[in-house]
DNA sequence: AACTCGGGGCA
DNA sequence: TGCCCAGAGTT
C-alpha cells in the first residue's frame, strides 16, 4: 500500500468515525490507568459500569491499598480475571506511593514496568493522559491492520505496532488508534466484518477475497 | 508460542 | 450453550 493510498484510508476511516476517542471513562491519568488494566479482555462499557462506582469509593493510591483484598476483588467482580487485576492493582499502588510520590509516571519505560501494565496499556495512558503520540496495538486494531494489509497475518504485535508507526506520520499516531479500534469494533467486526458496504473495499486485502468466495 | 485467568454480553 | 471481549504474566 502507497502513501496515497495509506492518506485514503486513514481519511476515509476519520470520516466514518469522525468523533473517534477514548471510551473508557476517566478524570485523570491514574484513573485512567486503572481502567485501561481493567480493561484487559473485557468490553468498555463493562469496565464503565464497574469504574462509576469504584471511582467515587477510591480516590488515590491509598485508598486501594487501605481495604483487604477481598474487598477490592468483590467491587471489581462483574470484571472478568478480577482476582489478578485486584491484585495488580494494590500492587501498583503500593508501587505508585513508595517510588512515585503517588503519582502515574510519564515516562513509558516506568509504566510498562508496572504489574497489570503491558505494552498496550502504557501506549493508551502516554497517549491519552500525557499527549505522546503512540499507538497501542489490541486486537482491533490487530485485527483491522491485518485484514487491511497494512501488516501481515503472521506478524506480532510488536511488528504490527512498527509497521503501522512507519506508515503513519509520527503526530497523526494517537488519532490513528482511535480510528482503527472505532472501525474494528462499530463496522470491522471480528464475526461479521460489513465488507458489503465498506467504502475501504478496493483497497483491503481480505476484503476483496471474501467478497470474491461468495 | 502456548497457556491461564474469568465474568458478562450476545447469538 | 458456545464463543469472544480496548491483555498481561508465566512457562
Amino acid at each position: 500500500m502507497n502513501r496515497a493510498q495509506i492518506r485514503h484510508l486513514l481519511d476515509t476511516i476519520g470520516n466514518m468515525f469522525p468523533d473517534a476517542h477514548c471510551e473508557l471513562n476517566h478524570s485523570n491519568p491514574f484513573e485512567l490507568t486503572i481502567a485501561v488494566l481493567l480493561s484487559a479482555q473485557c468490553t468498555d462499557e463493562t469496565v464503565n459500569k464497574v469504574t462509576a462506582d469504584l471511582f467515587r469509593k477510591y480516590k488515590t493510591p491509598e485508598d486501594y491499598i487501605a481495604v483487604p483484598l477481598e474487598e477490592l476483588e468483590q467491587d471489581i467482580r462483574r470484571i472478568g480475571l478480577f482476582r489478578n487485576k485486584a491484585k495488580n492493582i494494590q500492587k501498583l499502588c503500593w508501587i505508585l506511593i513508595h517510588e512515585y510520590g503517588g503519582e502515574i509516571p510519564r515516562e513509558h519505560e516506568k509504566l510498562v514496568q508496572l504489574p497489570g501494565v503491558g505494552r498496550k496499556t502504557a501506549n493508551v495512558v502516554v497517549s491519552n493522559a500525557f499527549d505522546v503520540p503512540a499507538i497501542a496495538v489490541d486486537t482491533h486494531v490487530e485485527r483491522v491492520s491485518k485484514r487491511l494489509g497494512l501488516a501481515n497475518w503472521k506478524d506480532s504485535v510488536l511488528e504490527v505496532e512498527n509497521k503501522l508507526m512507519k506508515k503513519v506520520p509520527r503526530e497523526e499516531w494517537t488519532l490513528t488508534h482511535h480510528r482503527l479500534i472505532f472501525f474494528g469494533r462499530y463496522h470491522c467486526k471480528a464475526q461479521n466484518p460489513q465488507c458489503e458496504v465498506c467504502p475501504l473495499l478496493d483497497l483491503c486485502r481480505e476484503g476483496k477475497k471474501r467478497m470474491k468466495t461468495r
